[in-house]
DNA sequence: ACTATTTTTCAGTAATTTTTGAAAATTCTA
DNA sequence: TAGAATTTTCAAAAATTACTGAAAAATAGT
């Protein structure tokens, strides 16, 4: 397989990933294109290889600047705008997992917390059936915060990585 | 706050999470409804709490089904079929990661696999940040398979719920 | 085998999300 | 500070995704 038609490959897959997790197609795809380019980017050089339109990518881009995914970069002497995107795939994730965190999980465990006030009779089935998944929820949010923090700090920690192995 | 009330909150709110991890809103509803539901429900129980239709509810809940989250219960001298989900959140969270490992995680190792092997001088650039970025995908997906492992065991392993706290 | 009940399918419609493109705003240069 | 280059905005259009409802298929009872 040709580089060009890999680069093609891997941009058209990324994209279809993202819309499984609620990431809008397009701006997967600016992600991966600006993953595998080694020079940074201009708003025409994207609009070019995807092609779309100016609009399109500036909207996106905002929002990959947002999630902390891509950075504008200055170069010297030129007028317009590059972008360039984190290569490193851990500091990726992390910075996903991060804001989904802080944008999901964070206000669903208070909304949780809200509804595990409900007024009535835990006697009542319909009650208690309410507060079990209620509860249930709780705990596995803050297992699941646990759990991410780790999965963060693990990257260059040589005995939890091991360890990880271990209770496969 | 009310029962009824603090239910039809969690319905929606279920609702409107599931469409930011790319699971349709109706689907993620009809799952919280019958989560809350201290007894199975049919499909004409399903359609007048949501108020949505036959068909609706009918391609959710087989989609559901397909995801392992709801079963199907027979009730004795019942014509109507009956349906019920899974209440304990932990294996329900185990399932969904099971299920989205297979749906999308392995295919898309299996991608990077495919790409890791494309033509191409390393000493070019466009080639060097290509694998780069392909190789880093595909450490990550490893670790994060370990990782996804030990989510899944943890649930009742005090050492390691502790071991993961003293990480964090 | 016939009939009543229930489930499934799917073409058409509706709702939502994404994209475009041109105008407005901003920024830079001289 | 005029004007050229670039970025941003956003109403309208296009594309995608989800939903309906009625017909067809399946199932169970007699």
């Amino acid at each position: 397989m040709k580089i060009s038609e890999a680069r093609q490959q891997f941009i058209s897959t990324w994209g279809a990933m993202g819309t499984h997790w609620g990431i809008n197609r397009t701006m997967a795809q600016v992600h991966a294109l600006l993953m595998i380019s080694p020079e940074p980017l201009t708003q025409d050089d994207i609009m070019a290889q995807l092609n779309i339109s100016r609009g399109n990518v500036n909207m996106n881009i905002r929002d990959l600047i947002d999630w902390g995914l891509v950075d504008r970069v200055l170069i010297p002497g030129e007028r317009k705008e590059y972008f360039t995107a984190e290569k490193d795939i851990w500091k990726v994730a992390t910075q996903i997992i991060k804001e989904r965190k802080k944008r999901e999980l964070d206000p669903m465990m208070k909304l949780m917390d809200q509804l595990s006030k409900v007024e009535g009779d835990k006697r009542d089935k319909e009650v208690k059936t309410f507060l079990d998944t209620i509860n249930g929820i709780k705990k596995f949010g803050a297992h699941a915060d646990d759990m991410l923090d780790v999965l963060v700090k693990s990257d260059e920690n040589w005995f939890l990585s091991t360890a990880l192995k271990i209770f496969k």
